[in-house]
Order: structure tokens, then C-alpha cells, then sequence
DNA sequence: TTTACATTTGACCAATTGGTTAAACTATTT
DNA sequence: AAATAGTTTAACCAATTGGTCAAATGTAAA
């Protein structure tokens, strides 16, 4: 039964996807994705023939969410303080969904090197910054923005929406000791980075 | 011989600091670190008991010398604008010499929660945040800071700092691609990061 | 129904790993 | 020098873990 295979394999992925955020590669454990899954631990290497396998399947598809999430900013038609409003908006939402995400990429790309290299293969980032250029060059001027503070920008940028979600135990932890609400933090970070940025670019 | 008995641990301590920060607490092994320090596997287990009582000790000495970093910020007599630029100035400074520190941190703090409150009883945040109070009263007015904001403020100057490290792998990998350093560009962050939040509350 | 094929399982294996132990070694005390 | 106490080692152990395999079960075709 196709229909039943397929369902296997779903839930076995979902599983695995599940524990390889909470655990890591190292502190996975095949038997627990089985548990999870409901079926026995052969099984698994029956549909992922090794750990090793089933894992590179689950951090593919992971590594490709975070990262195509950068990349729509540049098709819109938008100006570069919409764009900015935009990513923000879009990219801390996706994480409100996915807050594990950037723990668990960053751990496995500081655990295995390699990987980096492949997933930067894939987006070809010159193109990406001559597009950009193309784009807003005008803008470049008007803002504070030259070809040697690019990198400075959007590695700035990325961090604001980032580092929460990275960080997250212990800000959680201090806010809940202020009587602050992380998730209420959250939802004002849309705007307040945006407008950080904004204003910190602006000549 | 106790200088030898103390050199011992000190060789292990180190080893295990090392190896602990390279692979994490689920990716070292014991004989690692005990190869490390051209030792017997056995006389680890005879100065720290467990590899938890070994590992606790390394955590507990990283994390107080990461979270010392955001105190002395308080002592001295600066304005808020001098206090911002002497932070990145030591905090990326301190960083650079010890780059694997966010990842260990973040990691092994998403791995088991609990070290958390551990960690967060030992500072008193709401002492912090009255002390920067009563010390930059008319600067909060002056600049864009309010008691609502004073959070997001504080996870960005974090972000800020911190974030470079924790993506080091794919910034660098990044930059090297497009020809740029690094090193170079965390140099820079320095004032970048200073003047991007100056400029970002100012007025 | 029988044949053929894929799927699922329980039992098992070999390697790794944290940890132990008894003996050997070293240094200090008497 | 002999006894005592602390230090280091090699050999070993029990538990965990990724992975295998033959048998059992289910399913679709002949």
C-alpha cells in the first residue's frame, strides 16, 4: 500500500525532525525517533539506511527553510525601507514558528564545517548583492550605505532578528524575572528592529 | 608532589575546556580529552569524579567569564554614548580571543534548561536596570529609550556583539567568497556596532 | 488460491563509552 | 630504610547504541 508507505515515511521524518531540533546529532538517539514514531527502530534504517542518512535528510530540508527565507526580499518591487520592514515582519514570524531553527543550524555547522560550503554553493551571493546594488543604488547614497559597510549591515540586520530566537532561553529567563512577556517582546521586536535599523542607516 | 598535583589539573582542565568547547558535552569523549592531556583515562574519573562533575566545572568558569563581560559596564563613570562603544570595544575584543564561547554557551544552555535559572539568580537584573536608571535619567529622555524599550535595546547591543560569533561559519564563509576579511570586518564591528546603535536611539 | 514482493518486527551483534579496580609507582614521614 | 599515603596506570566491566538479519506479516498480481 503506496499510500500507507508514504505515511510511514512522513511520520518518520517528522519524528526525526522533532528530535534532531531538541537533541542534536550527537544526543539523538535512534530509539527515541522510533518510540516517537510508533514503530520499531529497524524500521527506520529499513526507509534512512544510517543515522547519518536520515539526519542530512532532516538538515537539508531545515537549512533550506532558513535560508530561502532571505532570498523573496529581493524579487519584490519595494523600496529598501519596505523591504527592511518586510524581512523583519516575514523572518521573525517564521521563527515565532520554527523557534529551534537557529540553534540547531548553528550548532551542526560549527559540528561539521563541510556543510557550510555546500549550502553556500547554492546562493550565489554576488549576484545577490549586484542585484541589490542595481536596485536601490540611488537609496545607497541617501542612506548611510557603501560597498564596505554592506556586510557590517546585513549580518546587523540578520543578528536583530536572530539572536533572540538563539537566545532565547536566557532572555525568556531574565524577562520573566522584570515582568516582561517574551512572546509580547517578540511581536513588538517586528517593528522595533525594523525602525532600529531604519534609523541607524539614515543620514 | 602537590605543584605536580596541581599541574595535572590544571593540564586536564584545560584539555577538557578545549575539547568541551570544540564538541559539546554530547560529542566529547573522555578519552579525548584525556589524550589531550597525555594522561591515563582513569586519573580523569580520579580528579573529577564523573564526566558531569568535569563538565560542570568547565561550564560553570565559561559562562561566569561570559556573563562578567556585561557588568563592568555599570561601574564606570561614562556617559551612556562612551559606555555603549567601551562594551563592543571589550566585548568583541573579548570574544575574538575566545570565538567558540556563544555557540558552547547557547548550545549546552538549550540542552539543559535548568543551568539557566542557575545562571540568571546569580545577576541581579532589576538592580542592573535601576543603577542604569538613576545614572542616565536625562539621557533616556534624550535619547529614544523608554522603560518599554529598554529590552529590545538590550538583546540588540547583545546581538550585535554576539551574533558575528555564533554564524562565524557561514559569515566567513560568506565574505570569503565575496572577498572580504574576516578578521577585518570584526575589527570594524567595533565602531560600526558602536555607531549603529548610537545613531539608531539617538533622537 | 497461490505466488511474489514489499513492509514490519523481535532478537541479536559488534563497537563505543563512561566508569571501576587492583596493582604499580612516587613521594613524604618516621 | 621502612612504613604510609597519595598518584598513575593497564586491564576490565556493564550499559548504551547504531546497525543487521531472518522470520513474520501484509498486499497485490497471476
Amino acid at each position: 500500500m503506496s499510500e500507507n508507505e508514504r505515511q510511514t515515511e512522513e511520520k518518520i521524518f517528522e519524528s526525526a525532525t522533532e528530535v534532531f531540533l531538541k537533541k542534536g546529532m550527537d544526543g539523538a538517539r535512534m530509539q527515541d525517533i522510533a518510540n516517537h514514531a510508533g514503530i520499531n527502530k529497524a524500521l527506520l534504517h529499513y526507509y534512512y539506511r544510517t543515522k547519518d542518512h536520515l539526519f542530512n535528510a532532516v538538515f537539508e530540508k531545515i537549512a533550506g527553510q532558513m535560508f530561502k527565507k532571505f532570498a523573496p526580499v529581493l524579487d519584490e518591487n519595494h523600496s529598501l525601507e519596505e523591504k527592511i520592514r518586510f524581512f523583519f515582519q516575514e523572518h521573525i514570524s517564521f521563527l515565532q514558528r520554527n523557534p529551534r531553527l537557529p540553534v540547531f543550524l548553528i550548532n551542526e555547522l560549527n559540528r561539521n564545517p563541510e556543510r557550510i560550503k555546500k549550502l553556500i554553493k547554492n546562493l550565489d551571493i554576488n549576484k545577490l548583492w549586484s542585484t541589490l546594488e542595481k536596485q536601490h543604488k540611488e537609496e545607497f547614497v541617501k542612506y548611510n550605505i557603501t560597498k564596505e559597510t554592506i556586510p557590517q549591515l546585513m549580518t546587523s540586520i540578520a543578528a536583530l532578528s536572530v539572536f533572540p530566537f538563539m537566545a532565547k532561553a536566557v532572555i525568556s529567563g531574565l524577562m520573566e524575572k522584570m515582568g516582561y512577556d517574551f512572546n509580547a517582546y517578540l511581536e513588538a521586536r517586528k517593528k522595533f528592529a525594523a525602525d532600529f535599523v531604519i534609523k541607524a542607516i539614515t543620514k
